[in-house]
DNA sequence: CGTGTTTGACCTGCGC
DNA sequence: GCGCAGGTCAAACACG
């Protein structure tokens, strides 16, 4: 696998929060695989809530608090429109799945002491195994949204235990639970204030 | 009682 | 065909 390499520039240690500052990594085709889950959705074209907003929800604080460095691992994509739709994987092997069907599949490693971070969507245990390559076990998840088969496997990192690996399989066909709640959320309380300083470390949103 | 997790059993693919 | 490793299932269990 090829490494797509993404250091968290910002004092905003939550991985989820790369909204605020894409510019860094603008190029790269793994955001536009990781808006489906991380929520890089500034990237995304029928957004229509501020930036700032982004960069200020979607974490819990616990993850904000334990994470603070995200590499990303995709397979041999080099465009984001190859890398959507005619995935390959894994040094340029395409990614079937059992039927047959390309499906989608993205790893990042994440500096944390927690195993699972919130990324917006709610998951299923439904594994844990043991693997040869890694004296540590794997958890494995699908997306609890019906219908939705999404999977995401985690695991700790051989090389340093102070890492997670999360592997995500498949697209979701849904809105991310919290997107949608955040999305009522402004229609509930349209008196909301955005504040964003120019600086991409610092935002904030309150109510009046 | 409903929901989510645990965990042993089972299934599948792959190498020999 | 056999054994191994990884992935999934599902009953039992825990918890709010």
């Amino acid at each position: 696998m090829e490494y797509c390499y993404y250091e968290n520039p910002t004092t905003d240690r939550n991985p989820n929060n790369y909204g605020g500052n894409m510019e860094v990594a603008a190029q790269s085709p793994c955001e536009y695989i990781l808006s489906d889950y991380l929520m890089f959705e500034d990237v995304a074209d029928d957004h229509h809530l501020p930036q700032e907003y982004w960069s200020h929800q979607s974490t819990t604080e616990e993850s904000s608090e334990k994470a603070n460095t995200t590499e990303f691992s995709t397979g041999a994509a080099t465009s984001p429109d190859s890398f959507n739709n005619n995935i390959e994987w894994e040094n340029g092997v395409t990614k079937l799945d059992n039927k047959g069907e390309v499906t989608q599949r993205i790893a990042f490693k994440t500096r944390s002491e927690l195993d699972i971070m919130d990324d917006g969507y709610k998951w299923r245990k439904y594994g844990k195994k043991s693997v040869k390559s890694n004296p540590n076990p794997r958890h494995y998840y699908k997306c609890a949204n019906g219908g939705c088969k999404v999977k995401k496997r985690v695991e700790r990192d051989t090389e340093d235990l102070s890492y997670v690996i999360t592997t995500y399989e498949g697209s979701h066909n849904h809105e991310s639970p919290s997107s949608a709640y955040y999305h009522s959320q402004m229609l509930v309380h349209p008196n909301y204030n955005f504040h964003s300083s120019t600086s991409a470390n610092s935002s904030s949103i309150t109510t009046s």
